[in-house]
DNA sequence: GTGATTCTGTGACATTGATCACAACTGGTT
DNA sequence: AACCAGTTGTGATCAATGTCACAGAATCAC
């Protein structure tokens, strides 16, 4: 797939015509990571604007003492970096290969004229921060007024909206993250992670096999925590 | 002061020059709310952008069982509203006048014009946006991570930034908000808010003295907290 | 000023869920 | 197959903090 097809998946670019596309497509340098590395670092500045054309990405922040929460897991035709470039603040948060990954990068002033000359991009970046920050202000709600067992269970809807397929009425999970990461997404632990799976395999809400989580009726799920 | 003097003094509009703001102002209709009222209700379809020009407001969330999250106080030349327009949905979050006040209003249309005419604006939204997004990733890192008392502390530095005045060193916010204001923004409970601040006080870290909380070393605070 | 209402302080108690400790499992590697 | 690192399951314990109950303060309304 070329440059210019990735770019066609991209939510703020697609009011833009196929010359335009190209235009931009020409000014991205593509890079690969790994699994495990580091793509970006909190406290540094940042100054690249990142779309991701294959594999996942994690948004985390990190504790003094080490401990992580994960912000958001991000996958193919996801963008990330636009934050710093936006308001010249430093980076908020670190970005790490989920698995192996490939992206498309434009630097700060390709990204900011971009933003210029195509009306349509700021606007199209203004609904997918308006859908952000949505997404932000119920992860605040639920941590703030549910518990962990609610809290999973939002964490595997949202999970189940970045990374499921749905099949009549339910959503399988291919591949699900480990505990450990679920738990930081839902600003639990572990442990508590693996008792609360297996409740909701024994409150028949889920089944889980290898590392796929299915959830037998994707709406009754979202009624009962969301 | 007239309508074209407040818009002055709002971000996203500060780019603008004098007679781009008259035709804006032009198209608002100001409006008066008094403490307690709803400003907007949750579920209900947003079509309306707001600028407060005097007064305060707060953002919450309700769960369904009637417990609340403030997810924001906002003041003289915030303005909110802007979501629903941008991406479509309805809205996320009820807004209700934390104290009288007045706010300019605008259309759905006229918002969505401003947008496309000056890209200015834009770009300058995409800035608070960004900024806002910031704030709240941070506090879900301090809901995952911290403690009862590292929230709260955490949330008085997010009141003194909102709400508060500087003098030498030290900041005051005036008209604290209710203990169970603080604590719905902690995400604790209203006992635990008493129970700390008088910690805080105790190892003076803190004064207070009829509504009014006094931070006494402000950088020092920041360190022990953010 | 008096009463009513709303806010705050504080003890007692119950409960959630973090932490520790370790066993069991899994998947990949030699 | 045997090993190993990385995951997951599970019991025991315990601290943090939510909840309840009520008294004392502050504020408001008349």
């Amino acid at each position: 797939m070329s440059k210019t097809d990735h770019l066609r998946n991209v939510p703020i670019f697609t009011d833009l015509t196929d010359s335009d596309l190209t235009k931009i497509a020409s000014k991205m340098v593509p890079r690969v990571y790994e699994k495990g590395q580091m793509i970006l670092l909190e406290e540094s500045m940042g100054e690249t604007f990142f779309i991701i054309t294959q594999g996942a990405v994690k948004v985390t922040r990190l504790s003094a003492d080490g401990r992580e929460v994960i912000l958001a897991i991000l996958g193919e035709s996801d963008f990330f970096g636009e934050m710093s470039l936006l308001d010249g603040e430093g980076r908020s948060a670190n970005i790490v290969a989920n698995e192996d990954a490939k992206v498309l990068t434009l630097s700060r002033n390709d990204f900011l004229d971009c933003l210029e000359s195509y009306p349509k991009i700021a606007i199209a970046l203004l609904e997918e921060l308006a859908t952000r920050l949505r997404k932000s202000d119920q992860q605040i709600e639920s941590l703030s007024l549910s518990d962990s067992e609610h809290r999973i269970g939002i964490t595997l809807i949202r999970l189940a909206g970045e990374l499921g397929t749905i099949k009549q009425g339910h959503v399988t999970i291919k591949n699900l993250p480990y505990q450990q990461d679920i738990a930081n997404m839902a600003g639990t632990s572990r442990e508590t992670v693996s008792r609360t799976l297996k409740l909701l395999e024994d409150k028949k809400l889920v089944r889980r096999e290898n590392r796929n989580l299915t959830i037998y009726n994707f709406d009754a799920f979202r009624q009962a925590f969301a």
